[in-house]
Order: C-alpha cells, then structure tokens, then sequence
RNA sequence: GGGCGCAUAGCUCAGUUGGUUAGAGCAUCUGCCUUACAAGCAGAGGGUCGGGGGUUCAAGUCCCUCUGCGCCCA
C-alpha cells in the first residue's frame, strides 16, 4: 500500500471511500439462515425534503447501529427510502402551476399527477443524495417509495381488509378542516397555538347572555346550554331565548359540560362548528346548520353577511351586535387555536363526509406490548407520551381532499350505491347489481396510512417474501419524538394487526437540535442549519463525531458549532497519529497477539480492552455520547499524549530491534482495535487508515467488532503512578519558566519498595519531563521546588537566584489542602453513625483516604521544613 | 387544565444504582512552530450544581415546594 497523505483530506477520503463500499456492494442484506438479522427501517424522509439537522442526527444514529451489528456479524439491514408527502408535494406542484398561471382543475387530474410524477422523478431523490453525504450505510437496492407499486399494492390490501372488518367507514363528522389547503386533517395535524382573541358577552334575550369567542357562528346556533346543577339558569332549562340579528328561537337546554365558571355559565351551541357542541348536539338530537363554506367564508344561513370571510365577519357581525345594543360586553380572552400543520391556516371544526379508521380494537394490542416490555422505549419515558395518547385514541379521520396520494380503492356503483373496497381495479359489472358504472372514491388516504405499514411494506407484504420473513419484526426504530403518536404509534398498530408481531423491539427517540438559543429551528425564519454545510466544513466523519458527541438521552440539545470542529480536529488528530504510527511501525509485521512486554505496553492493551467494553455498552444502551468520549478520551488522551510520546525514545534514540518490534506490534494492535471501535462512528477516515496497516485487511466494514480481552490492573495502577509523577514535574518546571526542551536536574525520593518501579521506567521518566540528570533515591536535596505524589516527592533544584517566598507559598497552600482534606476525612471518621451505618468497602476506603492525605500533609509539611528551618 | 423534560464553569453539555477534591469541549491566561498533528504541545485559572425545605451517617444525584424556560396532549 502506498503512503498516507500527509494531510487529512476529509473530502478526498471520504468520497473513495464511500464508492469503495458502493462499488463492492458492501452495504446489501441479504438473509443468511445461519446468522441473526439486524434491521431498520428509515424513518423516510419526504420527497419534497432536503436534509436537516434533525435528519443528520437520525441518520448517523442509524448509521452507527447498523455498523456495529454489522460488525458483530449479523446480517444488517438498514432499508432506506422516502415519502410521498401528499400536501406538500401537491402544494409545491401547484405552485409551479400557479407561476402559469393555472390551478390543478385547469389541467385535471389524471394531467395533475402526470406532473407530479414528473417533479419526483426529478427532484424527489435530491435528500437521499444528501443522506449519502453522511457516509450512511443503507442497502440502497432495496430503497422504497411510499407510493411505488410494491407499497401501493400493501395500501390497497389493509383498506380492503379493514373496510371489509368494518373498521374503516365512512361517515359525517366534526373534522378539522383547512379552508386554505381544502382538505380534512387528522387530530394530530392541527397545531395548537395560543393566540389573543375576544370574549363576545351577547344578549340571547329572556335574561340569558352567553359568552363566545365565535360571533359570526351565531347563525348556526341550535340551542344554549346551561349546566343543570347551576343555580343561576337551572330554571331557565326547557324554555327558549333568541338569537340576536338571526332573531330564530332556540331551546335552552341542560348539559353536564357545560362549565359554571367560563363566560357566564350559559353556552351557545353551534354543533356543525364547534367538537364541543358537536357531541352535546348528538346529546340532545340538535340540528348541525352549517353557516361557513369550505374556503371559510359564511354562506347564505347568514343573511347580509353571505359571502364574506369569517374574520372579518368576525369584525362585521361584532358591530352589528354593537349597534343594535345586543353586545353586553367584550374581554380580552387568550385562547388555543389550532393552525394546519402545513399552511398555517386557522383550522375550522367543519362537518363533513369522510373516512374514518375505528382504532379503538387496533389499538389494544399495542397497549399491550408497550406495558408489557414486548416494545421499549428509549428513554423510557416516551412510552407515556405512547400511552396517553393510545389509551383516549379516536378514530382517525384517513381521507384527505387532494389528488396526489393513494387514492381511496373503493368504488361506487351508480345504480345501486353499492360501495366495494377493491385490491385491484374493478374489471367487472357490480356484484350487487350487475350495473357497469360505477365509480372511484375521489379521496386520497392520509399520507402517514401507508407510512404506517413501512415496516412491513418495505419488504413486500402482502407477498410472504423471503425477507419478510427474515427481517421482520426489525429491530430498532430510531426516529424524533414528534412523530411519536404520529407514526410510531400507527406503525405499532398496523403491524399487530397485519403481521400479527410488532414491528421491532426497540424505538429510540432522539433529542431535538435546537437553535443556540434554544428554539426550534425553523427554515422560514432561517434559523435551520443545514448539514450540508457542516459536512463540507468539517467532514462527515467529523460532523457525525459531533453529533455522536452531543448524542445524550436529554429532551433537546442546542445547536453549537464547537462540536463539529471538534470533530474534525479529531479526525486530522486519528490520522496524524496513524501516520507516526506507521512510520514507527515501518517492516513490522502485524500481530493479533503481540507481547505487551513493557509497562506502557500492559498499560495500553488494557486500556483498549477497557475501551471495548465501554464502546459496546454505550452504543448498545444508546448512550452514543458516552461512545464517542470514551473513544475521544482513549486516544487523544491516552493514546497519543501518553503511550506515542512515551515510545519514541525506543525507536529514536535506542537500536533494540526486538524491543522495537514488541512495541510496535502493540502499537498496530491498539490502532488495529482502535479502528475498528470506532468505525461505527466515523467510518470514513476509518476505513480508509484500515487498509494502511499491515496484515491481511478485508473491508473494515465487514470486520470485527473487537471484544474486551486481557487486561492487567497492575499496569494501570503503576502507569497512573508515574503519569502523576510526570505530571509534577511537569507542574514544577513550569513553575520555574523552564523552555520545554531546556534538560533540567529531577529528584525523585521514594520509599525503596517503590523506587524499583520509578528505575524500571527511567527511560520514559527522563523522555517526559525532560530530566537530566533523574535522581531516584531517598535524600531530599536541600534547595528545590517540590510537590508529593502519593509517597513519593518529586524535586526540582532551583538556580541560586530564585525567590523562595514564592515557593514557600506554594508549598503552604499543598499543606494547607492536604490538611483540610484529611480533616474532612477524620471528622467523617469520627462520625459513629457513618462507621456503623455505611458499607464496609466505603469506610474502608475513607481510612486509605484519610492515611494518604496525612501523608502527603506530612511530607509538604517536612519540605516546607527545608526551606524555613535555615 | 393534565403529562413530560430542562436549570451544573463565561458558552454548549456529561455526571450509571446516593459514597474521593463535581468532569469534557470551546472560550480565557502563561509558555512553546519540541523531527505525527498550530485542526498542535505543556502548564494554569474558573463552579456555595436555579431558590427554599426535607429524607439520610452521606444529596449535583432521592422526596416536597417555589421560580424561570421548553415540549406534548386536551
């Protein structure tokens, strides 16, 4: 193999080495009887998309999860693919339209979806481009479409089925509506927002006034509704008031829902307008007038007012009021007014002919598996946001108004009325009738109906294919908490209900990125970061560390850039000392077993073992932070700063070719781990220094994740000694102004019992403090900084010139801290209640504790001595 | 109104089941282009863990309460 460039071109590395995998097909799943599958399914992005924070972290969480059980030798599959997006990508289509000038009615519809076929195909591949940027690791033949055949044909299969149950039924109802998009929504795609509006106090006359924050739905008002228990009205109850302007008489009834401290305790009832008064309506058999259009604009019931937009109706009919002497009085009132998800309109409660998903039986299952464990979630909070939600579910309103999505496979005969759901296009004459008109349901399904069966329809059910076999339930769905009751919570039912198992075992929810401030980052007020810009910034590789890194369990996490820079700065970090490495390494063949000979050899191979449990417990706990700081700290830290700076005196200034080669080979076997750990993270640059080192090297993708092996507690225990030691004199030469390369006198005094340890390491006690001449003994030297490490003392003479006041303080505040430390200690000691109540192991401790501050309290102590006894 | 979460160094965040002197990155200060890396090296400073109360031998960690912020559901 040739040399590793001398720089880290992120861009470079990351782009070969992404057509590497490509070219060789290493991201293909395919089931393998003797192996366990790993499966996930992307939560897939709409069409009309382009990557965002919030995708980059989903994905590289996803991406990091298949790698890694790819790499414990699964069959890993990540299937990726996108959504139809049915509003949305309509609307962007329409707009286009717009531009000429024409609506979707001028062209039609079969001409209609002909274009947005058209836009897709064009546009609707633009984020899996983007997706691929981050180096992710999708099986990107089997990507799926949420309208493509396979899933169109899974979408007709459950409506038959559920419409043929009885589950799926049509029916008038109290929907939300959005006058702007024209469409019925569901209940979880109305956005509640709160928002200033008035409290209208109006006279209904017969000595009723009513409270209401709609006067322009006066006209649709059926009856007013008292609670029976107030005392206020309950006599009122059976007789009539009227309605102001409309001057039509109306019943006043008694309900339980109405509240006795809102308004004055007297409600309107406008069933057609309000879920409230719909289900008092359905109480006491009220009429539903309907006084507002589609576009939300008041109809004919209203008189003078027909034709004009409810808000400024709103404005119009208040003045009226005001006028004829009918407003008693008007507050300020705050209140939750839901907004359409996608065009922020105010919604309207509309009654209105639709279909609706009976989820009450579907649901109960997927209770269930969430109670008992059989689903998980991760934090285990989310699963009461799941809960909540599905234990006061209703039915779900599935037919939208638009043309682009799966349209309604139900067909009505025109002779007999006779409705059918059909799997496939009807061919024949009516079953009932024998009529041949007959026609399709205009309607198309809610967009998130066929996301819900993603993870079975991604693998070709209703077809009882090979894979779905093999990969269904899948394992994990990582995804926001957003879609929670959305998606998840669907996909959960459909999958009992249809494959009979849940989906998978696990559901990770991940934080939110918010702004630095900690809003939400939102593209119309361009606070959104788009990833891309960081992936060229920083590299993937060094993004995905950032987001890894940022990667907690916590609810949200704010946007910083520090983070990214961090990673990248990591990756030139990995590659630099890759590089070092194999120069040292240079002619030395690689060892799966090399001989950790040396103190820094034992040292480090326990340190990687340690590294490996760690990594595999974070990423398999989806502490994916934890991940990448122990992989940060292991080599940056402990790798780099310590064991490279500590074995370069064997291969610059000694000639022990043996020596050499034991090192080295720990060395490569540390790098060998090294890379292969953290490869689910960053697994470009990874794969890339992988084929650098010597030995038979496959793909790093396909290779193994390492296992926690041999480990010596000896070694960290005296490794730890002598950092310490390093670390003084480290701290004392600075203190005394010393160049870094300036060799100066060092004096190690120690007991004899650990002198050995410090002479077996003078080699590497000289290279990293720079001493020259290194003193091991027992005297202390009269005129010299000093500072204890545990037993030992760590000297470093002082020219003649040197201010002793300023070491004498220094010395003080050692003493001063020691004492304070131990007399903590002692008092904790003394308690009798902690030497009796607490563990043995943690009193234990604190008598070691207490013995090694008064140590070290005594020798600052006696080193103080030196200088103020002459 | 109900539920969930957050508040720890100047900034962004860690801190397992309560148990050393509460950590990291960035920023700051000092000194270094030391033959892998200035996207770097060595050293240093910086926190009464939002306020109050409680449980406990022991609380950043558990309980209650208050304040501020965010999210979800009605």
């Amino acid at each position: 193999m040739s040399e590793l460039d001398k720089t880290y071109d992120a861009k470079a590395v990351e782009s070969r080495t992404y057509q590497y995998w490509m070219d060789n097909h290493h991201f293909r799943a395919t089931p393998d009887p003797n192996k366990e599958p790993f499966t996930i399914v992307i939560p897939p992005p709409n069409i009309t998309g382009s990557l965002h924070m919030g995708h980059a972290l989903d994905n590289t969480i996803q991406d990091v999860l298949i790698r890694y059980n790819r790499m414990l030798g699964k069959v890993a599959c990540w299937v990726p693919g996108t959504d139809h997006a049915g509003i949305a990508t309509q609307t962007v289509v329409e707009k286009q339209l717009k531009k000429e000038g024409k609506t979707r009615h001028d062209v039609g519809r079969p001409e209609f979806l002909k274009l947005v076929w058209k836009w897709k195909e064009q546009y609707g591949s633009t984020i899996v481009e983007q997706l691929k940027r981050l180096g992710v690791s999708c099986d990107w033949e089997r990507e799926a479409f949420t309208m493509d055949a396979a899933r169109s044909k899974a979408v007709r299969e459950v409506f038959v089925r559920l419409f043929e149950k009885g589950d799926i039924y049509r029916g008038k109802r109290l929907i939300n509506w959005c006058p702007h998009c024209l469409t019925a929504l569901s209940d979880l795609e109305v956005e509640h927002e709160e928002a200033q509006g008035s409290l209208y106090y109006l006279n209904y006359g017969n000595g009723v006034t009513i409270a209401t924050t709609r006067p322009e739905t006066i006209f649709a008002d059926v009856a007013v509704a008292v609670n029976p228990t107030d005392e206020r009205f309950k006599h009122l109850i059976g007789q009539k008031c009227k309605i102001p302007l409309a001057n039509r008489e109306i019943p006043i009834i008694g309900d339980e829902a109405v509240l006795t401290d809102f308004g004055t305790g007297a409600l309107k009832i406008t069933p057609a307008h309000d879920p409230t008064d719909f289900e008092i309506g359905q109480r006491h058999n009220l009429e539903q007038l309907v006084c507002l259009s589609e576009t939300g604009k008041l109809n004919e019931l209203t008189g003078e007012f027909n034709g004009m937009d409810r808000f400024k109706a709103r404005v119009a009919v208040t003045e009226k009021l005001e006028a004829e002497g009918l407003l008693v009085k008007k507050e300020e009132h705050l209140n939750k007014v839901g907004h359409c998800y996608r065009c922020h309109t105010v919604i309207e409660p509309y009654l209105s002919d639709q279909w609706f998903m009976n989820m009450k039986r579907l649901a109960e299952p997927a209770i269930a598996a969430v109670k008992n464990g059989d689903i998980r979630f991760v934090p285990e909070r989310y699963s009461k946001t799941y809960l909540a939600w599905m234990e006061n579910i209703r039915d779900w309103c599935i037919s939208r108004q638009i043309w682009w999505g799966h349209r309604i496979p139900v067909w009505t005969c025109e002779n007999c009325n006779h409705r059918q759901g059909y799997t496939q296009d009807p061919s024949g004459p009516c079953p009932k009738c024998g009529d041949a008109r007959y026609e399709q349901d205009p309607d198309v399904l809610d967009t998130w109906f066929s996301s819900g069966l993603w993870p079975f329809s991604v693998f070709g059910w209703p077809d009882q294919t090979p894979d779905l076999k093999y990969f269904y339930p899948t394992s994990t769905l990582v995804t926001g908490r957003d879609i929670i009751n959305l998606w998840v919570a669907r996909m959960i039912m459909l999958g009992y209900e249809f494959l009979g198992q849940k989906p998978y075992s696990d559901v990770h929810i991940h934080a939110t990125i918010m702004t630095r401030d900690g809003q939400r980052m939102s593209k119309s007020k361009g606070t959104g970061i788009d990833p891309l810009d960081l992936i060229e910034k920083y590299g993937a590789d060094g993004t995905r560390f950032g987001l890894m890194s940022q990667a907690t369990q916590s609810q949200d996490v704010r946007h910083t850039e520090e983070r990214y820079e961090q990673g990248r700065n990591f990756c030139n970090k990995i590659w630099n000392a890759v590089r070092l490495s194999l120069s040292l390494a240079k002619d030395v063949e690689f060892s799966s077993r090399p001989e950790p000979t040396s103190l820094a050899d034992r040292w480090l191979l326990t340190r990687v073992s340690q590294l490996a449990r760690k990594v595999r417990g974070a990423i398999e706990g989806y502490n994916f932070d934890q991940a990448a700081g122990a992989l940060y700290e292991f080599f940056w830290t402990e790798l780099c700063d310590w064991y490279l700076e500590l074995i370069k005196p064997v291969f610059y200034h000694r000639q022990d070719a043996e020596e050499q080669k034991r090192v080295a080979q720990c060395l490569l076997y540390a790098l060998d781990h090294y890379l292969r750990l953290s490869h689910p993270i960053m697994p470009m640059i990874t794969e890339e220094l992988w084929h650098f080192l010597p030995g038979e090297r496959g793909p790093l993708i396909h290779a193994a994740m390492p296992e926690p092996g041999w480990e010596d507690a000896q070694a960290v225990a005296e490794m730890e000694t002598l950092q310490a030691v390093v670390r003084a004199a480290r701290n004392l030469r600075a203190e005394l102004g010393l160049l870094p390369k300036q060799k100066a006198e060092l004096c190690l005094v120690a007991p004899a019992a650990s002198r050995a340890l410090l002479e077996q390491n003078r080699p590497m006690l000289e290279a990293l403090s720079m001493a020259e001449p290194l003193n091991i003994g027992q005297d202390r030297p009269g005129k010299a900084l000093s500072q204890g490490v545990g037993e030992l003392e760590v000297f470093l003479p002082f020219p003649p010139d040197f201010d002793l006041s300023r070491e004498v303080k220094r010395l003080e505040a050692e003493l001063a801290e020691a004492r304070k430390l131990a007399e903590g200690t002692e008092r904790k000691l003394a308690n009798q209640a902690f030497v009796e109540k607490a563990k043995p192991e943690v009193v234990a401790k604190e008598r070691e504790r207490l013995a090694d501050y008064q140590e070290r309290a005594r020798g600052a102590e006696e080193r103080l001595k030196l200088f103020t006894a002459s």
